[in-house]
DNA sequence: TCTGGGGTCCTAGGACCC
DNA sequence: TCTGGGGTCCTAGGACCC
């Protein structure tokens, strides 16, 4: 079992979730967008997905992960707007600084959340609820956003009550109160129960969080194993065990690192699915450079027409981070796995397994090896500047047909809409 | 309705070693 | 040799999160 982190005093955790981050921001962009339906993620006839959407569109049943095209129908009037990942990231930059100022203990758990450990802090800033609200008007201030905080002893409740408090709320759970604030939520409100355990737990005739509390923990664990029994104490509103039951603010190391794919149409053409596993490749290969970290396993992930999807992965025994030998190793497994003639809707590249070669795997590395190491960081620099489709490796792909994407990966003016026009 | 892209964690089986 | 068990590495798939 995980080591058990709970103190034996109680830990006043405080989860931060900002207000439809990614509409917010971009009304700040486009302040004609308030107060609309707004979707973010794509276009309403595009190959996609909704990545956030505001209240108003929220109201025709509007939600995220819900295909764009979905979207369009039930929320015909909906504005539809491209994502900005910079802007968002940018964003997301100053809403770290302003939590900076209330706990050295502050952990982004994604763009637009954080969680903070504010145990001993009520001399600085007050008891839980001013302490709150004293953060919640300098995010305003600061940000121009909203945001919502759910205060708790564990960061389960914290999380679990910042939902409830959405939109733009305070809500603290006072410690002793877990398992009754609990109680009459249901089971899907549990971070790590998804559509499938909320299913297996309806079959079971377990719908609340407080039908789950009264089970046994053995019959939990054995219906469900080692998650059976995380989720006996989740219903308690405990960390028990997995990522939650860490620090908060401890730096966890990456642990993979990918790029994918969609096509915007389905397609069998070798030529364009080598070249977009060549892209994909140097991608990967760049964010490694970028991150100083070697790779020892790389996989392939191909999505055929139907939705069926394999990975196939392969583990080498030196570690590398550059992009002719990943796309090597790639193509290898592509031209093995891939039907011939079979379409092709998503391509994807993974490296994990890392190592950091110390010394050692340092003086192993060839001369050819650190020429080639060089020339590929001069090319990110170019690419940092020009974008990621300017500088292309020079081999058997160069000069092939690349898929025009609606990505504008260097901000460039005039890479968006307008140069869609023939 | 026709399903993105970036991640994490877990399970389970087989290979291989002692 | 007709049968073991633990440990580690590797691979594939799937649930889940934002």
């Amino acid at each position: 079992m995980a080591t058990a982190r709970q103190p034996a005093f109680p830990r006043t955790i405080f989860h931060v979730d900002m207000d439809a981050f990614f509409v917010s921001v971009e009304e700040l962009y486009d302040p004609s967008l308030q107060g609309k339906a707004v979707v973010v993620g794509g276009q309403r006839n595009e190959r996609g997905v909704v990545s956030a959407a505001s209240y108003e569109a929220r109201k025709f049943g509007v939600h995220s992960a819900m295909p764009l095209r979905t979207a369009a129908k039930n929320c015909p009037h909906a504005i539809f707007v491209d994502g900005h990942p910079e802007r968002y990231r940018e964003c997301s930059e100053k809403v770290y600084k302003v939590l900076q100022e209330f706990s050295p203990q502050v952990e982004m758990a994604s763009i637009d959340e954080a969680y903070l450990d504010m145990t001993g802090t009520a001399r600085l800033h007050g008891p839980p609820l001013k302490a709150a609200h004293k953060l919640h008007q300098r995010m305003k201030e600061e940000t121009l956003l909203n945001c919502s905080i759910g205060i708790g002893s564990s960061r389960l409740i914290a999380k679990v009550s910042s939902a409830q408090a959405k939109p733009n709320g305070v809500l603290w759970i006072v410690p002793g109160k877990e398992a009754t604030f609990l109680a009459p939520l249901n089971v899907r409100e549990i971070p790590g129960v998804g559509k499938v355990m909320e299913k297996h737990l309806h079959d079971l005739g377990i719908m609340k969080v407080g039908d789950l509390a009264r089970l046994e923990e053995s019959e939990l664990e054995q219906r469900f194993g080692k998650w059976g029994l995380a989720l006996a104490g989740k219903a308690r509103g405990e960390d028990a065990g997995g990522w939650f039951d860490t620090q908060v603010g401890a730096h966890e190391e990456a642990k993979s690192i990918s790029h994918e794919h969609t096509f915007n149409e389905d397609t069998a053409d070798i030529n364009q699915l080598e070249s977009t596993l060549m892209r994909l490749s140097e991608m990967v290969a760049r964010r490694l450079r970028e991150a100083n970290l070697y790779t020892r396993t790389l996989q392939l992930k191909l999505r055929y027409k139907d939705f069926t999807t394999i990975t196939r992965a392969r583990t080498l025994p030196v570690p590398t981070q550059l992009d002719g030998e990943i796309f090597e190793q790639i193509r290898t497994l592509f031209r093995k796995h891939w039907k011939r003639g079979s379409q092709v809707r998503l391509l994807g590249v993974q490296a994990s397994h890392f190592e950091n070669p110390a010394g050692q795997l340092n003086l192993l590395e060839t001369a050819q090896q650190q020429k080639w190491k060089d020339a590929l960081t001069v090319a990110d620099r170019l690419r940092d500047r020009f974008g990621e489709s300017s500088v292309t490796l020079a081999s058997g792909m160069r000069g092939q047909f690349r898929e025009r994407t609606h990505e504008n990966p260097a901000g460039l003016p005039g890479k968006g809409k307008s140069r869609r026009e023939p």
